[in-house]
DNA sequence: ATGAAAGCGCTAACAC
DNA sequence: GTGTTAGCGCTTTCAT
């Protein structure tokens, strides 16, 4: 037990050498006990706990994963932390994980497919036992080197496309024709669009597209857009609604890329005494709790954002049948359509 | 290049000494080329870049790490994804680390401490450069393993309490009582409080023992209060605001342990025609986006919290001084008090 | 400036 | 059931 001067950030050094001495045993018998493979004796498994634990031995996962060649991580890259989706994906990733005994190692790309490919090659360095990307949508370089690389790899939250590997999630594009099929069927017709800034999101871009060539089924469009210039937001989606009316285009209903967007546009309601959705009625994205619990309920589509992390958790570990999982998504009807 | 048969997962092992070879070098020289260390001549360099990307050359972390003893890994236990804060805080962690090479392995504790404690066992194995925690409240075992370790140590977001290292936060006891003078001073006296599950988010609790604290100062106290059981949200203060007021008691200004509570609080005063702040006044906690963008802003106080992960990380990379920095916070007055 | 060689701490055959 | 012995792929003296 070797402790020396040692940089900051090392340790102590009890190894597995040291726990195999004090409990008398060799080395390949210590680390079968603290591992719980092989058949050891009752006798051996108890002196090296022991000895494990007097020692306050930690195992050095640096040193087993490289000679087991692979390790308990599994990297993902998301868009960004601020926007509550990627949250609650994260959360079930992480739960199906940290079950299985694997830990995750998470990067944000801030939607920049450039960030994501140096941030996939940064993850590969760790010989992840998995990758789980958001989107299908990758620089071609991050590409090569994932095929390169042998990885088992999981795209999340987009089906409307070709995937590298596994696929798990819904059509945004689906999610866009159902909101638009939904306001057609109550009638409305003077329809616009709220959005975020297109940079980036190619979901919400994929939901709008949904949306108008459903509307152009019944020889529909929307009659006005309002596209914000930074992310979804409460405040982005008020103001856009204010600019969009300030237009001066009649609009008896809109459609927003996101509940966040949505919630504001009901504020900005709220606040000039429009009815809605009387005089304007109003759509969101995602089902989140907080505009679910609005005086008036705000129509949405629930995505199911826990349960796709998940699943894209089960399918990196390699516990998930088939390619490709659409996981769909619900109609919310609200008070505001 | 062994390009044998290998287990899942493994990659085709381009190593550093087929680099070597490739470019005829020596090993050493090849390493001091592909991290910048050391002196090499312009022709070394050339020839080891060239080979290194022809060959598509993958470092590998786990032993490079492994043979300077230390990791670029900083480990992170937060206490649950679902409460917007820690995306937050996550956040500001992730981009201070990212921006210096280092990478954030993060593991959510569901506010148990004895999670908590495994969690941290199991980011030690990986040696990493430092870990960050959320509050000063862990187990004995916890903190004999950290001390033990010898790691860097930062917890963040609470200053009310002594720490093991390094500290950064705000007084969650100030900001409890600072919402309480606020109140006071506008001359509420009948306040009622609704919080969330007290079970583990002992700063909710802080705030609530300092806002009680403040109100003392003035002879007062809360006349009713109402502790929802589960985790923070829109509904539940939808909810716990309804069932305060039929508790009977009257109430002048109700105290949230949180926005999300609070917001839910101010839609259950909308829905029932209850005048804000007439009939009753709403403060929440944290100053989230959304609630700063209701018809009516609610009061709140502004937490630090991108900047606090930002500080957090810092420190964790030695890059700050002191021992402990406190961040403050900010009143929010908005129009519901 | 560069190469040889000795580990880093562990796992995985392989013998016993 | 258990110990011995090679490595895993890299960094790091230490010569040169």
């Amino acid at each position: 037990m070797s402790d020396t001067k040692r940089p900051p950030g090392t340790f102590p050094g009890v190894t597995l050498a040291d726990v195999a001495r004090a409990a008398g045993v060799g080395e390949s018998t210590a680390s079968r006990v603290l591992r719980n493979r092989g058949s050891v004796s009752e006798r051996s498994r108890a002196k090296v706990e022991a000895a494990a634990e007097r020692l306050a031995y930690l195992p050095n996962r640096l040193a087993g994963n490289l000679a087991s060649t692979g390790s308990n991580l599994v990297g993902i890259v998301i868009p960004s932390l601020a926007n509550v989706v990627f949250p609650d994906f994260l959360s079930g990733v992480n739960q199906v994980l940290e079950a299985n005994g694997h830990q995750s190692v998470i990067a944000v790309s801030e939607y920049s497919p450039r960030r994501e490919e140096a941030l996939i090659a940064s993850l590969l360095a760790w010989r992840p036992a998995g990758l789980i990307l958001v989107g299908l949508d990758h620089t071609e370089g991050a590409k090569a080197r994932l095929r390169a690389s042998g990885t088992r790899l999981v795209e999340a939250y987009d089906t409307d496309g070709v995937g590298l590997d596994r696929i798990v999630g819904f059509s945004n594009r689906n999610a866009g024709a159902m909101a638009a099929r939904h306001l057609v069927t109550r009638g409305y017709t003077r329809i616009g669009y709220v959005g975020h800034s297109i940079h980036g999101d190619i979901r919400a871009v994929k939901r709008f597209e949904g949306f108008r060539a459903a509307l152009a089924e019944t020889e529909l469009d929307v009659v006005a857009r309002e596209i914000g210039t930074g992310t979804s937001s409460v405040e982005a989606g008020r103001e856009g609604l204010a600019r969009l009316l300030a237009q001066g285009t009649e609009v008896d209903a809109c459609y927003f890329s996101n509940d966040d967007m949505a919630l504001g546009g009901y504020f900005h309601c709220l606040s000039r005494g429009i009815e809605v959705p009387n005089q304007l009625a109003l759509f969101g994205h995602n089902g989140l709790e907080m505009a679910r619990h609005a005086p008036q309920p705000l129509t949405s589509i629930r995505t199911p954002r826990a349960k796709m992390g998940e699943v894209a958790a089960r399918m990196v570990l390699g516990q998930e049948q088939g390619r490709m999982i659409d996981l769909g998504f619900e109609l919310l009807e609200g008070g505001t359509t």
